[in-house]
RNA sequence: GGUCUGGUAGUUCAGUUGGUUAGAAUACCUGCCUGUCACGCAGGGGGUCGCGGGUUCGAGUCCCGUCCAGACCGCCA
């Protein structure tokens, strides 16, 4: 038996008992007379007392050899501490040792295994099993287990049913690169892996298993951020005989239920906004919602008048900035500055100090008046003390650059609150989406989602402006959820891959399985998918989902502890008929 | 593909206008220490300043290139 009680578990109630004990040596103490060794595993910490007088001789030997991350097992008597520390749940006691049983040593590690932590990033990704070891990763990963359980047996209780999809699929065009994987008995040939379980959830409505989710790994071969890794992990859920609003239903209830079990936070409202009025509002479609500054389009207030520059902009947008009033003007130039940086775009900004006293100062005073200037104020919902911040110049870019400026002046602000939770669902979300580099539309979400009805006819005139059966769940400013009502019927699939530009031929090769099952009894059906490294992480109250997956990859895709990807033998590549041309 | 920031002891970092033998903290090693728990005290070892080139009497410091890491833009149906 390596252990009678764990590290964590051991209290005043315990004193006399022996017991047995094993795990990692976190600190040793050595006071000479005494030594003292801070014993680690999953569950806490025990101190271990050696001591000239009560611990044989030998013992006290060996207990002077150890060394950080030791692997060690001991026996001995739990017994009072004479001086106690209040700050560990096990501090009333220690056990005194009588066998010491050193089960491994180690080479002393890298970087410390301690809360705060001196390693950087990069070291601690190479030494992950002993990052592991440290409490704020292990608690990260013991909290995405409470949250996947959370969901596993709330959606089991709704009657759906987890079925597993494979993972060596077929390369499609559309969408994310695939990552493929060569078949060594299919020469020349390649699976792909798949970016979503997209059309074998669809099958499975088409098979009668109405209700069904899986917790399941995707892949997309695309570049990497802070949330974003090459291998992830979706809810993945598929029902049929529903429409979208049974969907939403459903799935804020799983929200609301993750929410209230894990935060404790009762939350009922979950607003509805349209892709259009998010755009409109925030210059977003994943708006968070905790803060307000919200868009004012100041066109009607600003364009007639001699400033060329509003004039000539197709929209002038701008945001209240809370106590922004009393900004320096260095700090503003530095604001200025960064709206101008490459990554945001903006040719410049203008702005309006509403002074206390209720009159403006703006860098654009030469061309309005205080009249002026107070709708600016009215519009954007500007109060006195705020500043308010303008950008002008061509719709789509103007928004996507004041989201930017808005985002960051909330996190300075100190406006976005982790322990905070703002849902919404943004809908109808456009179908369809022009893409610069191919000329021709490509779907915004995928192309088995479905139409509004009303707006088939649009399909030919209009395309950009017909609207999806679409859906996102936005949490804090990010898309956690995303789904749609699918398409069940030939003719509309049919018609959607000929809007998408496919020959009916392409259709068929790439989607054929598809249409087949159409023809065979496909009932109504809709879905959507959770991206749980990222639910876990805001409900944990993180920015980046690293420390939610055991083993992440590095900015460039690499896993630095196995160091993968790597090259493979000639033998290798022969087998698969592969020939390499770098 | 692009923008920005960084790379100096095992680790985290400092290093002035280009100027003596490159420092601190921590970790590590040795010794001491009768209740430690961020133990304390004394001593010690530890450096290809990412790599390559250039400017200079002289480069950790300036210039060019390159590699690596991180954040972001593009990309992510």
């Amino acid at each position: 038996m390596y252990r009678s009680h764990s590290c964590g578990e051991l209290t005043a109630s315990d004193i006399n008992k022996e017991v047995t004990l094993s795990g990692w040596v976190q600190k040793t103490r050595d006071k000479g007379f005494m030594i003292w060794v801070d014993l680690r595993d999953r569950y806490g910490m025990t101190q271990l007392i050696f001591d000239e007088q009560r611990t044989p001789k030998a013992v006290v030997e060996k207990a002077k050899t150890l060394g950080r991350e030791f692997v060690i097992q001991v026996i001995g008597t739990v017994i009072e501490r004479e001086s106690k520390n209040p700050n560990m749940p096990t501090g009333d006691i220690e056990v005194l040792v009588s066998e010491l049983k050193i089960l491994n040593e180690a080479l002393v590690p890298p970087f410390t295994i301690e809360d705060e932590t001196d390693g950087g990033e990069d070291i601690r990704m190479k030494y992950r099993y002993l990052d592991i070891r440290r409490n704020p990763v292990k608690n990260s990963l013991i909290f995405r287990h409470e949250v996947t359980m959370k969901v596993r047996n709330y959606l089991s209780g709704e009657g759906f049913i987890e079925v597993e999809t494979p993972y060596l699929i077929k390369s499609t065009p559309e969408g994310a690169r695939d990552f493929v994987v060569p078949s060594r008995m299919n020469e020349g040939q390649f699976y792909a892996l798949p970016q979503s379980p997209q059309t074998f959830k669809q099958l499975l409505m088409v098979g009668g298993m109405d209700k069904y989710f899986q917790i399941v790994k995707c892949f997309r071969d695309e570049d990497l951020r802070a949330d974003r890794q090459p291998e992830f992990t979706q809810i993945d859920c598929e029902m049929a005989f529903v429409e979208q609003e049974d969907i939403l239903n459903i799935f804020e209830g799983l929200t609301r239920h993750l929410i209230k079990n894990i935060k404790g936070q009762d939350i009922q409202n979950f607003p509805r906004m349209t892709y259009d009025d998010a755009m409109r509002t925030y210059g977003n479609d994943k708006p968070d919602i905790r803060f307000g500054m919200k868009f004012g389009e100041l066109n009607q207030v600003s364009q007639h008048k001699e400033f060329k520059v509003f004039n000539d902009a197709e929209l002038v947008v701008g945001i209240a900035v809370p106590g922004g009033a009393s900004y320096t003007r260095k700090e503003i130039d530095k604001l200025i500055d960064w709206v101008k940086r490459p990554q945001v775009g903006a040719l410049g900004m203008v702005y309006v100090k509403c002074n206390e006293d209720g009159s403006f100062k703006s860098s654009v005073d030469k061309f309005y008046d205080q009249e002026d200037l107070s709708k600016w104020a009215e519009t954007t919902g500007a109060k006195a003390g705020d500043l308010i911040c303008v950008l002008s110049g061509s719709a789509n870019k103007t928004r996507g650059q004041l989201s930017a400026l808005r985002m960051e002046l909330a996190e300075r602000l100190g406006l976005r609150n982790p322990e905070e939770f703002a849902p919404l669902w943004v809908v109808d979300f456009p179908l369809l989406e022009w893409d610069e580099d191919t000329e021709r539309y490509h779907a915004m979400h995928h192309p088995f989602t479905s139409p509004k009805p009303e707006d088939i006819p649009l399909l030919d005139s209009k395309p950009g402006e017909v609207r999806a059966n679409a859906y996102d769940l936005v949490l804090n400013g990010n898309e956690i959820g995303g789904g749609s009502i699918r398409i069940h019927d030939k003719e509309t699939q049919s018609l959607m891959f000929h809007h998408l530009g496919f020959t009916p031929e392409e259709a068929r090769a790439q989607f054929g399985f598809l249409l087949d099952a159409f023809q065979y009894g496909a009932p109504p059906h809709g879905g959507i998918a959770f991206g749980l490294d990222r639910l876990v992480a805001i409900l944990g109250g993180q920015e980046t989902i690293r420390d939610f997956i055991a083993f992440p990859k590095n900015n460039s895709g690499r896993d630095v502890m196995i160091d993968a990807p790597a090259s493979i033998d000639t033998e290798q590549l022969k087998e698969l008929s592969l020939k390499l041309d770098l």
